[in-house]
RNA sequence: UGCCCGAUGGUGUAAUUGGCAACACGUCUGACUCUGAAUCAGAAGAGUCCAGGUUCGAACCCUGGUCGGGCAACCA
């Protein structure tokens, strides 16, 4: 096997770590990975990242990636939560080698607890969270120690026993490990390995009345699956020496050991990636749930119409390295017009609809036409879109004073139809409120596209007939937050920075009539609008889409 | 004022491990165009946080600073 050497891209620092590691035949050249979410709220993109990471290193190295869910504090975690999980890692295109809990492991990880008991490495302390907060100092000064730091290995083992029997109440005792109270390291402070807890576990039920802290069940439960490579995002680099505590105390000899690394976490530019966050915009209604399409959720960027593929590849673009970073946005929405573009089928949509008549068109007539459903994608074949005389475009496309550079309709103006004919504008009707009602043009026969004409004018315009038109909502997304930076204010809240327009809902826009039976999630092309999708609320009776991303548009920009 | 990380165009990531800074996004030109899209061609933009040092040669090594992030939950 030679990964690197079909491909010239550089490596990242982890896959530089993991290549030494293989060429020094580590763990028998083999290496495992896991992707370790808790279940207590939603995969986003940031997750997406690591999840590209591990999974596609187990790929790319020939090796394994587990599932686990870290589920070690049943007061915040849900089985729904787990559900959500696993469709979002499947839909992104990922299988994990086994799925697992950190639960799994709770009667090992009790054996382990009681083993650092006996060997006079773990206490029960009896204090209250505070006094023990006290104790643990500041990180520029040393902290003290508990008085129940010395107790008798006899007199722990019972009263662990006890608080594993749900015999004491929440809060009165935790099992600390005993390390070194004035390390500058606050985490190896006598570090609390487990607590009590009357809650009911997902998974375990009642079993428990104990449950590890993270820094006590990670790195055993790596240990445990036999995990080479345990990546993590860089605040748990403070971490690592706890890590490697545990595993000092209890690997054994000939067994892999696991290596925590750390990369630093994907920030997005115009939104928030903290978890806590986005649970408050789901709570205060401020979005309509974990998948509302502006949401950085992968469900949200599913509903949206963002591709597997695009955040795939946007992720693998963003790299991997330890520098704080900030992407923009528009890196991810370049990724899923560049997949889109190649993907979806054009149609025409006319979103904000004024109607043009074309006075020289016979009455009652209608013609099929033949139109491309993608240029970039021969294999797409065509369809027939009916023309007729009353037709509908976009009223951003005609104006009665257009300035020179202005390639649309205008007074006396030509365009073309597209995949139809040239178009005139020979007059046109307002209302008393100054709005465009009617345009009237004129058609010249001998312009239909592909009779072979080459008469050119410069504006090519999308169209739908008025008598074939099928109405639908549009839902125009756009960005959340109006900060690039929401939540780094420190005297403002992020929801301050909410965008009021993130979401424009229109209502009686006028679709070419192949639309018709699109279904849930069908992704297309709004010809020279932006790519849409279709709602999971949509019905055939009321069709609904979403704007996942406009075109780019070289014109609105100047 | 402790400890741990980090610092390369506007943004991200590279630089064969010491050999005169590359790629992508973005920006700007222009060509093409029955999508002002896509595509194609080109340009601008950093001299690598700063100051010393080692070296024929430093983004890479050393020293000292500066700035940024993280660490004081019975969260993960």
């Amino acid at each position: 096997m030679e990964p690197a050497e079909n491909n010239t891209r550089s490596l990242n620092f982890i896959e530089t770590i993991i290549e030494e590691d293989l060429q020094n035949n580590k763990n028998n050249g083999e290496v495992h990975f896991r992707f370790p979410p808790e279940p207590n709220g939603y995969l986003h993109i940031g997750h997406a990242k690591s999840i590209c990471l591990n999974f596609g290193l187990a790929e790319k190295y020939n090796g394994l990636c587990n599932l686990r869910f870290d589920d070690t504090n049943p007061t915040k975690e849900e089985t729904e939560y787990v559900d959500s999980i696993k469709e979002d890692i499947r839909w992104l295109g990922f299988q994990w080698e086994n799925e697992l809990f950190a639960s799994n492991y709770f009667d090992q990880l009790y054996t382990w607890a009681v083993q650092l008991i006996k060997q006079g490495k773990a206490y029960v302390d009896e204090q209250s969270q505070e006094e023990i907060s006290r104790q643990k100092g500041v990180p520029t000064r040393p902290g003290t120690e508990s008085p129940y730091r010395n107790r008798p290995v006899e007199e722990n083992l019972l009263l662990f026993e006890k608080m594993r029997n749900g015999e004491v109440p929440d809060g009165s005792m935790v099992l600390r490990a005993k390390i070194d109270m004035s390390s500058p390291n606050m985490h190896l402070r006598d570090p609390i390995m487990y607590r009590v807890l009357h809650a009911e576990h997902h998974r375990t039920g009642n079993k428990w009345s104990i449950y590890p802290m993270y820094d006590f069940a990670h790195g055993q439960s790596d240990y445990i699956e036999g995990i080479t490579h345990s990546l993590c995002t860089l605040e748990f680099e403070i971490h690592r020496p706890l890590y490697d505590w545990f595993l000092d105390q209890l690997a054994e000899e000939g067994r892999p050991r696991p290596r925590q690394i750390e990369f630093a976490r994907l920030n997005l530019s115009y939104t928030v990636m903290s978890k806590r966050k986005l649970l408050k915009l789901v709570e205060e209604n401020l979005v309509t749930g974990w998948d509302d399409p502006r949401m950085p959720t992968i469900s949200g960027l599913r509903r949206r119409g963002y591709t597997p593929e695009s955040i795939r590849e946007f992720a693998d673009r963003i790299g991997i390295a330890k520098r704080d970073n900030v992407i923009d946005v528009g890196l991810l929405e370049f990724s899923v017009r560049e997949h889109l573009n190649k993907i979806t089928p054009r149609v025409f949509g006319v979103l904000n609809p004024v109607k043009v008549i074309i006075t020289n068109y016979p009455e009652g007539k209608e013609e099929m036409l033949t139109l491309i459903n993608n240029p970039e994608d021969d294999a797409a074949g065509t369809r027939q879109v009916p023309f007729s005389r009353e037709l509908y475009i976009e009223q951003d496309d005609f104006m009665e004073e257009p300035p020179r550079k202005f390639f649309r309709l205008g007074p006396g103006r030509e365009v073309r139809l597209k995949g139809a004919y040239i178009i005139k504008c020979e007059d046109y009707k307002k209302d008393e409120n100054g709005q465009i009602t009617e345009i009237y043009c004129t058609y010249d026969p001998e312009t239909k596209s592909g009779s072979g004409v080459q008469r050119k004018v410069k504006g090519t315009l999308h169209w739908v007939s008025v008598q074939h038109a099928l109405n639908a909502e549009v839902r125009l997304y756009d960005r959340l937050f109006l900060d690039e930076d929401p939540a780094g204010h420190k005297d403002r809240d992020f929801k301050e920075f909410l965008n009021p327009d993130s979401l424009k809902v229109l209502q009686n826009c006028m679709l070419e009539p192949s639309l018709k039976d699109a279904k849930q999630g069908d992704k297309v092309q709004f010809q020279r609008l932006g790519y849409f999708c279709v709602d999971k609320e949509s019905s055939p009776e009321h069709l609904i889409f979403n704007r996942t991303v406009p075109l780019r548009d070289s014109w609105k920009r100047k």
